[in-house]
DNA sequence: TCTATTCCTTGGATCGATCCAAACCGGTTG
DNA sequence: CAACCGGTTTGGATCGATCCAAGGAATAGA
């Protein structure tokens, strides 16, 4: 052990540094070294300053397989990757998840599943192979029989998305879209617009439904009209028929949109019909994708790193200090960000 | 099947089925449980078919963390997330080496580092302390040390992307970048294009440069005018300027540009002047991504599932059989996709 | 001085798998 | 009949950490 360097630049594999061989150094047993690790209070500090010596002089860094096989928790959380086609919002949240679960010293490991019964048989082999301590969930929806099936078998889980039938008995973080599609309808019956439609998904019920709702709230609120929705499934193409028959139908001087790629759709049909957006027809999207920072669109930003911040925040409560109280859930708002495709009064 | 009491479904955390628990039902020592396991070729089949059964009605899974903590090998790999913006192209990578790292029995373990310096500070504490077996890495650039990093300590690694100094002691898979560009050039020039513009990245070394050269390539074997590149870095804004300055001073017809970002800043450059993207003036892009697809924009698609699967194959031989002989190293052919911006004649 | 109490430290068992060397076994072979 | 053999099987040590119960030293009270 003369020599110095105890990280793994200088060193060949056989010669890591371990809770003995610290002991060893600092002559303590090994029972101390971990205990000024884990539990400092409980250790003199002379003792505790030896062994910190030691720990540094040979680059000493805890195993995770050791304690592992002892404690049964890895410090690893389980995330499913859909294998479907990527997901800007997605994305972005497993960035900032990483980062936020990494502070806490939490890593992600991914695992994909083609749908959700495939996930819930994936759950036993992540668990009794891998040792996952739990899992963050995501894309929740009315019926999803995920988080139920983790609760029955007591496997810790936060969701990004609210539980949509039951109020479940997780803890989760959700963005309020319909907070948002209100923000996005108030801005513009403050510009002036009357007539103002909704662009949504056909499914009515979790996410797209919640949108909706925001829309029409501020609607009635006002007491303006509440023109007939107009719904695509989440594709540039099918916006833009849909779009189409909304303007037909309804003639309105706004559109809000349940996402940013519906949006697209509406603008290119507008721009299509020699209109301009923003001047002729104002148009909001959700999501503030890249989408909408190129073209111009308004478009409401989920705080993403919030939401990460606080899944991990309460997934690792939960495996720290069990559930103690109701699981706590949390509400973000996004952000309504103004871009010219909704600045401009109507005439 | 019957009872299902060995899946995590169906029991407390206290009877997990072990190599012990099966052996014991079985009447054989552990180590043969093991070996039917492992090494089923040395055991005999009637005894293989007595464990096989105890495995099975004891729903016995192979832990981990016990094999890991003597055989020093985890079966993760490790891979970094920019916490910079999201990058399409590399979600698609995630997303498609999760499927197939999985299939290999291999799993990822995600890490943030604000840039390579941080990175190589985060490999000996991911090796050490989570013993990651080796790294996929991604942009690799001109005076990457990352590789030699890990090369030196002797960690293996793959990376998507080729060494743009030296030739590399590692494997790696990438895409043929000026393969494809050259391709998009000769699809303008047998268009009826004569006067073919490059938007490339003020860098024109490594990727930059890779598809800078591919269009130089067949403008030079076609005989035809190397106009001026104009470049800026990768965002619409940027190179829609960009764009502006090549029009201006090269008057061409077409436009081959080195991603889609900037591609779609020509376009909004070319419909601003009035003029019509595809009709007037022909664009391509690079990447394929939902950009190019939902504005009709002729682009490179990479082919990020077989890219995944390579590195996937290549590292998992590198863990499992050592580097014997030269490492192995796949280039790949992008594909164009033909859309309404690259497809009428100019007149 | 002696015991009680607190605080710190220690040796040994343990988690679940694999590695290793030795034992076993039915069947040749010298 | 003993030595030998390849193919199987076994017990015990081991990886690196934590849990547990007991040991020891210092302080306080009797």
């Amino acid at each position: 052990m003369t020599d110095s360097s105890g990280s793994a630049a200088g060193r060949s594999a056989s010669t890591r540094a371990t809770l003995g061989s610290v002991a060893a150094m600092a002559g303590v047993s090994k029972q101390t070294v971990s205990n000024v690790i884990n539990s400092p209070q409980m250790v003199r500090e002379d003792t505790a300053a030896k062994v910190l010596a030691a720990i540094e002089v040979l680059g000493y860094r805890p195993n995770r397989a050791g304690a592992q096989l002892r404690t049964r928790r890895s410090r690893v959380l389980g995330l499913r990757v859909q294998n479907r086609f990527a997901d800007a919002v997605f994305d972005r949240f497993l960035h900032a998840l990483t980062d936020a679960a990494g502070a806490l010293d939490y890593r992600l490991m991914l695992y994909t599943a083609a749908d959700d019964t495939a996930e819930i048989k994936a759950y036993d082999e992540l668990i009794d192979r891998w040792d996952i301590d739990g899992f963050v969930l995501t894309g929740t929806h009315p019926g999803d029989e995920r988080t139920s099936y983790l609760s029955r078998t007591g496997v810790p889980c936060v969701t990004f998305g609210r539980p949509w039938d039951d109020s479940g008995h997780h803890p989760w973080v959700d963005v309020d879209g319909a907070g948002g599609t209100r923000a996005a309808t108030e801005h513009l019956i403050s510009q002036g617009h009357r007539r103002i439609g909704f662009l949504g998904w056909p499914d009515s019920s979790g996410v797209g439904g919640d949108r909706l709702a925001g829309w029409a709230a501020a609607l009635t609120a006002a007491d303006l009209p509440l023109l007939e929705p107009s719904r695509a499934v989440n594709d540039a193409g099918q916006g833009r028929s849909a779009a189409a028959e909304l303007l037909d139908a309804a003639g309105p001087t706004a559109i809000v949109c349940a996402s940013d790629v519906l949006a697209l759709g509406a603008m290119s049909e507008i721009a299509f019909r020699g209109k301009k957006v923003g001047e002729d027809i104002a148009v909001i999207g959700f999501d503030d994708t890249d989408i909408a920072e190129v073209s111009g669109l308004t478009s409401l930003a989920q705080p993403l790193v919030d939401v990460a911040a606080h899944s991990a925040r309460l997934i690792a409560a939960l495996l720290e200090s069990g559930s103690a109280g109701p699981p706590e859930q949390v509400l973000l708002a996004p952000e309504l960000v103004i871009r010219p495709s909704s600045s401009t009064p109507p005439h």
